[in-house]
RNA sequence: GCUCACAUAGCUCAGAUGGUAGAGCACAUCCUUGGUAAGGAUGAGGUCAUCGGUUCAAAUCCGAUUGUGAGCUCCA
């Protein structure tokens, strides 16, 4: 009988028979490995526990707690989500495909028959119970596509049988649990009875294939752990980031509102929200002079043949709004480079002269399609901290450079972890082959300089040019694009901008469009959801908020307020007849970061007493210490 | 835009099977002057998203519209 020899990770080889199965290695290591191990990789390939070893490599066993375990749980999940819907509704539904996702996994179904509602998911999670405890092997077996394709067909699951003949594959592998069959590659686990804690969580719709042109599916989604622990602690981080969802905070905290009336992805700012604005308004137009550009505005609205001009008319007429006025027609802008194409063109440029760096804070307006609004996060109206730089192709490199250390500045200063990505030519766009190579690779260099790791996502720049794209993690891990830097070779061809070079002659510059924060409104909406509505001092549209104990110190409150005002500080006072608790409370509520008590004890020393919205008090202090303390906190984190 | 669900007081939510609405918080008035997360009493607030239909009768059933949510597709 032949051998092979199965190197274990740590090292030591263990000779057995060809043909011996994972399962048949981990069993003699141990019991209890051979129980706990749900799938294998031999050298670089996934591998359920009974495929046979045929040849000599390297073997390591999957447990339940290996990262990754949870993916092949999941997706094993997903089967016995497709059984027990199949068990349950029979011919009525089709099943197409189920992967894990990050926090779980989903199936999508095919049916004109059945629509499934949340009440379904008791009914699914007893039949997938019933499944688990059946306990029931799954196997997996190979056969010819035709036969495959035969066999899918002759039960009615013709999207099964559209994967097969689209993989073209001679042999495709199917995995069988009980009555229930799938194609499948694998790995899964080898039965069912493993799967211990799963839940459905949401239906949605989905296209087939992700086409909105082909049918539309429900997807089931659910989310999967290797043990109930881990499940719980899922559950509490659902549970936290619904506590710091924007939509529910900004209301809470009184910071802005939509209104039906008004029309949907329209923000409406409140004084609070305002002033929260403002003050990154501020902030931005601060570090942007300070870093060499030039602060600029133009109209909210230029005529339609300037955006033909631009190519927006071509490439990006559906999502703008139009006008038309005296039988001129007008579009709101969508971007904001039009106007800055005309300043580059109102005068001679020398090469000395550039780069040009054009700052606007302007607020655009796309028509998003209905579905896809989302409180800050997704509107139709929203102000972007947009710049272009106009310069010579030899600058690109240091200008790229320069946006990116803006853009890490600027991560750092709001406490965000980031990464990048490269998006490269999609397909419905403008410009000659040869300058997208240019770009793409002008891009490329600066990332590959500073040593920034970066993805690739071929075919998803901009219609005029390659980008990259940076996306902030908040507090809780999750990641939000905000930064984009993006090529344009095109759009100083179309507005046909030059400079005069040191040769006398005319020569083309290129332009960068970028953004840093990318969406004011946006850029608040993760703001809100990364400090979970705890804005740092700076940032507090209410820095402190004066309260008296009892009417008797009225009048000095009202003396204290207007001395923070006048040192700059964002106050208010609480003079309401209500108790000192009451207030504080309230205060806490809102997410005031300081609540400066004044009862007679500090009124006869002229002092007031801060606490803290954690509940932490300091000592009492004289006004003008605490005028000093929060300068210097607000100097400390920015 | 597509699929499914939802829309009751400022907010959070009750209101089987059709018979013109209720709570808590918030708000107002009064009492209370109380030292670090809710003092008490009284009161005012709703064309049940909008428009149409079915019915003797619609918050409740049906349709359309608007908005919202979860996704898909798209995106700052």
């Amino acid at each position: 009988m032949a051998t092979v020899k199965i190197e274990l990770p740590d090292g030591s080889v263990r000779e057995v028979e060809a043909g011996s199965t994972p399962y048949d290695v981990a069993l003699g290591i141990g019991e209890g490995l051979a129980r706990q191990a749900i799938a294998a990789r031999f050298d670089d390939q996934l591998l359920d526990m009974s495929t046979p070893l045929e040849n000599s490599g390297k073997l390591a066993l999957i447990t339940q707690n290996a990262p990754e375990a949870l993916a092949i749980l999941r997706h094993s999940c997903a089967h016995l989500m497709a059984q027990a819907v199949k068990e349950l509704y029979g011919a009525d539904v089709q099943v197409t495909i189920g992967p894990s996702i990050d926090n779980g996994f989903y199936y999508d179904f095919f049916s004109d028959k059945k629509t499934f509602v949340p009440e379904d998911f008791a009914d699914i999670e007893k039949k997938m119970a019933e499944l688990v405890k059946a306990d029931l092997p799954i196997t997996r077996e190979e056969m010819t596509s035709a036969e495959a394709i035969e066999l899918f067909r002759s039960m009615g699951e013709n999207y099964k049988v559209e994967l097969i003949e689209d993989l073209g594959e001679t042999n495709v592998s199917l995995y069988r649990q009980g009555d229930f069959v799938d194609l499948c590659r694998g790995p899964h686990i080898p039965r069912t009875g493993i799967l211990k804690a799963f839940k459905l969580t949401s239906v949605a719709g989905a296209y087939w294939r992700g086409d909105e042109k082909n049918a539309m599916l429900q997807r089931l989604y659910a989310t999967a752990f290797a043990d109930k622990k881990q499940f719980r602690a899922h559950l509490a981080r659902l549970e936290e980031a619904k506590k710091r969802d924007h939509r529910k905070l900004g209301r809470e905290l009184d910071l802005f509102s939509f209104s039906e009336e008004a029309g949907a992805g329209l923000v409406i700012w409140h004084p609070k929200g305002a002033l929260l604005r403002t003050i990154i308004e501020d902030f931005e137009r601060k570090e942007h002079l300070k870093r060499g550009y030039d602060i600029v505005m133009g109209p909210q609205i230029l005529k339609t043949e300037l955006w033909k001009t631009s190519g927006h008319y071509e490439n990006y007429r559906e999502n703008m709004y139009f006008t038309e006025i005296d039988e001129q027609g007008y579009g709101i802008k969508p971007m904001n480079c039009l106007a800055h194409m005309l300043i580059y063109k109102t005068k001679l440029r020398s090469y000395r002269d550039l780069p040009q760096r054009y700052f606007e804070l302007g607020m655009v307006h796309r028509h998003e399609k209905s579905g896809v609004l989302h409180g800050l996060l997704r509107v139709r109206g929203f102000t972007q901290d947009d710049a272009h730089i106009i310069c010579r192709p030899d600058q690109i490199d240091a200008e790229v450079k320069g946006v990116m250390q803006f853009v890490q500045d600027v991560a750092g200063i709001f406490g965000f972890e980031y990464c990048m990505e490269l998006s490269t030519r999609p397909e419905k766009s403008i410009g000659s082959d040869a300058d997208w190579a240019r770009a793409t690779s002008a891009l490329k260099s600066a990332l590959d300089d500073v040593g920034q790791p970066y993805e690739v996502n071929e075919g998803d720049g901009a219609f005029y040019g390659p980008k990259i794209d940076v996306k902030l993690k908040d507090a809780l891990d999750r990641e939000w694009q905000c930064a984009t830097i993006q090529c344009d070779f095109t759009l100083p061809e179309r507005f046909d901008l030059t400079y005069v070079g040191a040769d006398g002659e005319k020569h083309r510059p290129v332009m960068l469009h970028r953004v840093i924060v990318g969406s004011i409104e946006r850029f608040i909406g993760v703001l809100i959801e990364h400090y979970a509505g705890n804005f740092p001092l700076w940032l507090s549209p209410v820095q402190a908020v004066v309260v008296n104990v009892t009417d008797n110190q009225a009048e000095y409150v009202r003396k204290v307020e207007s001395r923070l005002r006048e040192a700059g500080i964002r106050v208010q006072s609480d003079l309401r007849n209500e108790k000192l608790g009451f207030k504080i409370r309230e205060a806490q509520m809102s997410k005031i970061p300081y609540m400066l008590v004044v009862g007679d004890r500090e009124m006869e020393e002229e002092k007031l007493a801060p606490r803290f919205r954690d509940g932490k008090s300091l000592d009492p202090m004289t006004v003008d210490e605490f005028i000093r303390f929060v300068a210097d906190e607000v100097e400390r984190f920015h």
